[in-house]
DNA sequence: TTGAAAGCGCTAACAG
DNA sequence: CTGTTAGCGCTTTCAA
């Protein structure tokens, strides 16, 4: 049951109210043509007098320009796109541009399906995280002709506009540093890679790293469903079941690199002289813990704000690299 | 600089791609009204051909009813509203509504902004936390005619639908929890709970309970800013400098307690037994960590939910409570 | 500087 | 079961 709205006032209201045509209050209240100061404040009057609110879907359907930003994104409870969507929010509110947004549980299919509802409302951009994408999604977003922002990676090729870092420099970069510490044994704990495709290539980024350097990883542990602290420390408790030696883990986020500090405090095992631990995202809880942990710091507001001035601006197809820090802090 | 849409296929199209007239295929495509099945083959065959997306600008306009649900929250960084968007939108997107929100930073005077833009796209309903709005938003939803749902909190007068569960109570008997368990010196540590009110209406029951036993509050700490686990550990260290005999304090919510426990843990203060910690919300690191935080769950996500079944349903002015559920932990 | 009029793409009576 | 015909509320030429 959809909602009838009520005695609404329209523009045509408001121009009889002040006398003057209806183009006239469109001009005045979207201060775009030219009126004179009288006329404008006999429509200001009214408008207030009458309670106008203007009517932003009959706006964009004369117009055939929306200042929709829809958002696709793989979940809510990852704070990485609750920051993306922060940042983003901030820029497009200031513009008088309205967000949009669903959650596709990163489930493909679903992406494709509500990217297809998303279209329907004539956005002016979609915003989708990363490169992964069904055909089907990708034939539909190019087909549409509106603008398309791919968030948080950059490996790969660019539909439109892409704003991120490269996850698998990040990969690389936190096994370098770990290398360099003189950690030689070491393993990983990650959630499912299938679906979070930037963890994945975080990961084998590491590996390939490990393996250049003459000492493979030396044991995974997989755990199923979403990262999370829990996930992270039963994830490590069963890694070091199987692997005793280990002198470093790499984890696939902070979540789960929190829930290995919490394994490893609780089960008095020294950090980072006994096993030492990174994490990734940079989330402001890894420095407020007693040991600041280590990790690689990404962007993410920065992402939601680029992105959103690339779309606002109209800006050509293009792809920024905002890059990362690694954060050496104390777990490591 | 607003996008112009190519090439887009109507509905018009579609029907002379079809052979058929226009309102046969709006009938087929949103399977109401009667048609023929080889009418209904013939449309989708033109549908899947032209690759037609239906312009939802257009159907909202002429059906004067929206599938537009507009959130105005308070902020992104908090949990709490992305728990309650990731419920809302689960149930909004099975039923092929639309989420569209925007952040007002606690800013009464921006919330009002965003309400009324939101307004403008003339949503089926319009969420909001809490009870606290300016006199220029109550009026104007009112006169809306558009369904409000206020969330989250309970002590006060819905304008319309309320969903979630009340803070006074929480607040109650987080004191009483406290008391029962035999501690009289306690403490808090909070953050701005001028913009924050819930956590304000919180404090204050809790005060009034530890009144009402006869052991007031010793001391309280309000840190600047948001809530988070940094300002929560800073909070404490400040509290304990003052307040060298406390034992126990309550924290604004669990990102504060969190800080809380990471400075005793750093400075080696047993935790319960030298001070107690009791936080507000029952996030799922409170559970990770070597001694679970002794906490208030409450329903977020569930907020969520009813509140986008009830505007889906249409359903008349009510307050639902969903309760919460006191956690007993290890820290208290 | 202003108003009249023609749509934007779709839905919703209403006939047939 | 199906097509025709008015709008929905606004923007945008185009004349005046």
């Amino acid at each position: 049951m959809e909602f009838k709205h009520q005695s609404t006032v329209t523009l045509a209201e408001v121009a009889q109210a002040a006398g003057v045509g209806e183009s006239t209050v469109s001009r005045v209240l979207r201060n775009h043509g030219s009126f004179s100061g009288r006329t404008r404040e006999r429509v200001m009057a009214a408008v207030e007098r009458l309670g106008y609110v203007p009517n932003r879907i009959a706006g964009t359907l004369a117009s055939t320009g929306s200042r929709l930003v829809a958002f696709v994104i793989p979940s809510l409870s990852n704070i990485v796109f609750s920051d993306v969507l922060r940042g983003a929010s901030a820029v497009l509110e200031e513009n008088r541009y309205q967000a949009v947004f669903s959650v596709t549980d990163y489930d493909p299919g679903k992406e494709e399906a509500l990217a297809t509802a998303m279209l329907a409302w004539r956005p002016a951009a979609v915003m989708l995280a990363g490169y992964e994408h069904t055909d089907g999604t990708m034939k539909m977003l190019r087909a549409s002709g509106c603008r398309v922002v791919e968030l948080l990676d950059l490996d790969g090729d660019a539909l439109d506009i892409a704003v991120g870092f490269s996850n698998r420099a990040a990969g690389r970069e936190s096994a370098a540093f770990l290398l360099r510490r003189g950690y030689r044994r070491i393993g990983y704990v990650g959630h499912d890679l299938d679906r979070d495709t930037r963890a994945g290539k975080r990961f084998s980024s590491f590996c390939d790293t490990l393996d250049a350097n003459g000492t493979p990883l030396i044991a995974r542990e997989i755990v199923a469903g979403a990262s999370s602290v829990e996930n992270g420390k039963q994830g490590l408790e069963r890694l070091l079941a199987r692997a005793t030696d280990l002198d470093a883990v790499y984890f696939s986020n902070d979540d789960m690199a929190l829930g290995g500090y919490f394994h490893c405090l609780a089960q008095g095992i020294a950090i980072p002289s006994q096993l030492a631990i990174f994490g990734y995202n940079g989330l402001d809880i890894g420095r407020a813990i007693p040991q600041p942990l280590s990790t690689i710091r990404t962007p993410r507001v920065t992402t939601g704000q680029i992105a959103a001035e690339l779309v606002i601006a109209n800006a050509p197809p293009q792809a920024i690299d905002l890059g990362f820090e690694l954060i050496e802090g104390a777990t490591a």
